[in-house]
DNA sequence: GCCGTTTTCGGCCCGACTGTTTTCAGTCG
């Protein structure tokens, strides 16, 4: 039995590179614990263990003889002498002071050597005193600096939805374009790739005179201080403590810049190492010769860059097909793109309506008739409503007689023909501590459809926890799994789950599982859809909408499924209603 | 510490900005 999980060896891996970083390693090992770390979070569960018990860690990319070696001890153990040994030779103190913004590992060292500053409170002390001016290398404005990052250490390091990152980037992005100075502007970063939480948000635009450009952004509305302002780009922190960069390029740049800023870090790695082996060097500049003999320079003397108006060109350069921004996170999409082999990712626009959304009836905002309104303003052919069942009385669950009072309403709803949107009538029924569900066997049976989700007993052991689901799962009535983690991003952990064996349980059974598209749950997780939709895994994402405007959730939720690198065919509920109905009627007849 | 269809050694992305300097180190992305 192994004493340490895959997630939990990876955080060792990364804590590692922290605490190297800070003990003034050389950058490129400290890179190879934080790349290794990266890699090992990447592997299916199964696929790692497997690794492990064969000895075959060295076959991923990123791990080598020493991680590889570290790792098994990890595994086996649940120790690691190197870290322990490690961790004893570093105040931990200086770890959380990496946290405050424009203190880097020399920095850190330089006030732990020459004022015994050890710890956040002590610095906070020396700055107040003015000994941290006074030091060789920091001055009056440094020490300002860092008085100002303790103070909104918690705001400043905060990560945000991408959904509330999204809102707030939407104006600045639109008040950027309608600047008559600006031809292009784009979002980049975390927020581009869909991200399900970004830490900030970046800017990339195309302007040729830069000034005024730089004004307006850091003259905005919300912006709480101005912390860097050039030539080429501007850096604000916004009243949420969310911090804003924004970044001017030469309009023959911008594809270049786009695409630099967008990331990922790996992705861009790979990218680069890809051109060098054309003897090309790739970056926010252009994408020139890295060799520099007989090849045209311009002005200042750079080599001259391969043309690029988008960024479909830069990777077509290099013998790609375009990669869209959800794909770039470094876990094979170069490779495909090569091979012609990436999917045809799966968009808003394909969806047809969405299952699991809530009415009054339970804990939501809107009617019945209000929720069916607002997905034909979307266009939908079909809006499942899932309400809470009994059990899940926090939430004002439906008992037997509501439910089928609710369900009466639907058919007779339908029947009205009040609305284009065909509602259909399901549950959002409680998998009880157990594994059983919440409602029997005939109250299901009258239903167009089952999600089955748990909201109780949280603390359960892993081992139970997937037992229960999976006793869920095989309940031939249940139509798809809620929100298989429970987690509440930025709020709440996931519950100890084994997503693997649930997944293998779902496609066994013929169970889709959902990608509750809510905005802090985004569940199940897109790192695991790749793989489960390969092995026939069904996705339905699903707003969990729980008043009409939570419809719009479906965004959030379209983007994860792109990150899981789902295709149209792959979601459920890109199916017009027809196929819908006769797909749901196919689950309701299997036994 | 990792990696290799040029390499088992010598690379590993590199430029902008700031604050401290007076030519540059550190941080950041």
């Amino acid at each position: 039995m192994a004493l340490m999980t895959k997630n939990e060896i990876a955080d060792v891996l990364a804590e590692i590179g922290t605490l190297m970083e800070l003990k003034g390693e050389n950058p490129f090992k400290v890179r190879a614990y934080s790349a290794g770390a990266r890699a090992i979070e990447a592997l299916e569960r199964d696929e790692f263990e497997t690794l492990v018990a064969e000895g075959r860690l060295q076959s991923v990319k990123g791990i080598g003889e020493a991680l590889a070696a570290k790792i098994a001890e990890l595994h086996s153990t649940g120790r690691l002498e190197f870290l322990d040994k490690l961790k004893a030779s570093i105040e931990p103190g200086l770890v959380e002071m990496l946290t405050i913004p424009g203190l880097g590992p020399k920095k850190i060292a330089a006030l732990a050597r020459d004022l015994k500053v050890t710890s956040i409170g002590a610095l906070e002390e020396a700055c107040r005193e003015g000994r941290v001016a006074a030091l060789a290398g920091f001055g009056e404005k440094t020490q300002e600096k860092i008085l100002t990052g303790i103070r909104n250490r918690e705001a400043y390091s905060k990560r945000h939805l991408w959904w509330d990152a999204s809102e707030t980037a939407a104006p600045i992005l639109a008040g950027l374009r309608s600047l008559p100075q600006v031809s292009r502007a784009e979002t980049a970063g975390s927020l581009r790739r869909g991200l399900e939480t970004v830490g900030d948000l970046d800017f990339i635009v195309a302007a040729g005179d830069v000034e005024p450009v730089v004004r307006w952004f850091t003259g905005m509305a919300g912006v709480r201080e101005v912390t860097a302002s050039g030539g080429t780009k501007a850096s604000v922190r916004l009243e949420s403590g969310l911090q804003a960069d924004l970044r001017i390029v030469p309009s023959e740049q911008f594809a270049f810049a786009l695409h630099h800023f967008t990331g990922s870090k790996d992705h861009n790695v790979q990218m680069r190492q890809r051109s060098l082996d054309r003897g090309l060097s790739l970056s926010e500049w252009g994408l020139v010769p890295s060799a520099g003999e007989g090849t045209a320079r311009d002005k200042a003397g750079r080599n001259e860059s391969v043309p690029a108006g988008d960024e479909k060109a830069i990777f077509a350069a290099l013998g790609l097909a375009y990669i869209p921004p959800e794909l770039r996170e470094g876990l094979g999409e170069i490779e495909a793109a090569e091979k012609g082999e990436l999917p045809r990712l799966v968009e808003t626009g394909d969806l047809r309506g969405a299952f699991h959304n809530h009415t009054a009836e339970s804990d939501g905002g809107n009617t019945l008739a209000e929720m069916a309104g607002a997905a034909e303003a979307l266009g939908w052919e079909y809006l499942g409503i899932a309400d809470h069942s009994k059990s899940s009385r926090q939430a004002n669950g439906l008992t037997e007689e509501r439910l089928a009072r609710q369900v009466a309403e639907i058919r007779a709803l339908n029947a009205s023909g009040r609305f284009r949107t065909r509602v259909l009538a399901g549950t959002e029924c409680d998998i009880l501590p157990d594994g059983s569900l919440d409602f029997d066997d005939a109250v299901l049976a009258g239903l167009d459809y089952v999600v089955a989700s748990v909201h109780s007993s949280f603390s359960q052991d892993e081992a139970v926890m997937t037992a229960r689901i999976v006793r869920a799962l095989e309940n031939p009535r249940v139509t798809m799994l809620g929100h298989l983690s429970g987690r509440l991003l930025l709020r709440r952990e996931a519950y100890g789950v084994d997503a693997g064996r649930v997944i293998d349980a779902a496609i066994a059974n013929g169970v889709a599982i959902e990608l509750n598209a809510n905005p802090y749950r985004l569940d199940m997780d897109w790192r695991l859809w790749r793989k489960a939709a390969a092995r026939g895994l069904e996705c339905s994402i699903n707003p969990d909408a729980h008043d009409t405007a939570g419809l719009e959730f479906v965004r959030a939720g379209v983007n994860a499924a792109r990150k899981g690198w789902l295709t149209r065919e792959q979601v459920v509920n890109t199916q017009p209603l027809a196929k819908v109905e006769a797909w749901l009627a196919k689950k309701r007849g299997r036994k």
